[in-house]
DNA sequence: TTGATGCATCAACGGTGGTTGATGCAAGTC
DNA sequence: GACTTGCATCAACCACCGTTGATGCATCAA
């Protein structure tokens, strides 16, 4: 483990960025960075509808950031860090691209 | 150079991933990686309306993630890499808290 | 079987954010 | 001075995305 982690495509970057722009989903993914819980925990804790909460699950899910696995009644969701190590390194490509060609054009 | 890069606070973190998170913006931040530009210039190489590529570059630029200089007639733009390595480290944070927390709750 | 709970999904609505074309303004050219 | 060029800004329009309340479907309890 601690591999290096690879970049993902910029398709993928741009669907991880959209995703991650919605303070509620952020607020969702900062919850679930404390670990794993069911959506009825996180409606009380983050004091959302059901169906709200369950929306922005769904999209945090279909771009890969969000897992999740049933037990009994409850749904539990959890972070999946290496997609977010993916945008990570994806950002990280542009920022060395970016110091790559900065020593240029002084107009 | 090179020193340790600070995490931006969450607020901040939010504004540039939203920022991020439209495709022109995207294109624009990727064709500044390669290096400053002038709004001409990219006007022609993204094919954008000029209003259009201008009001995006705005919002670009409120958030941090590019700064401008004018020279004469031409207004060029560059890439803030500092601000992306802010945003990197933040995500770093997320990702080591939630691997931190990842030996939990097998339910 | 009936009823309750946890969650997903749907249709309708509303707001925010991006697009477009016009206008304004500053910096150059003649 | 008048004219052109490069860019920012504005108002009007439009589309998409998030919200809401209702409904459906499992799972479990009685």
């Amino acid at each position: 483990m601690t591999a290096v982690q690879a970049t993902v495509d910029p398709a993928v970057a741009r669907s991880l960025l959209k995703a991650l722009a919605d303070p509620v989903r952020l607020q969702i993914v900062e919850a679930l960075a404390g670990g794993e819980r069911c959506v009825c925990d996180l409606t009380t804790d983050l004091g959302l509808a059901q169906s709200r909460l369950s929306f922005h699950l769904k999209v945090l899910k279909d771009c890969g950031l969000l897992a999740d696995r049933q037990s009994g009644r409850w749904v539990y969701y959890r972070l999946q860090p290496d997609v977010i190590e993916g945008l990570q390194v994806w950002l990280g490509a542009l920022v060395e691209r970016s110091q790559q060609s900065g020593r240029c054009c002084d107009g």
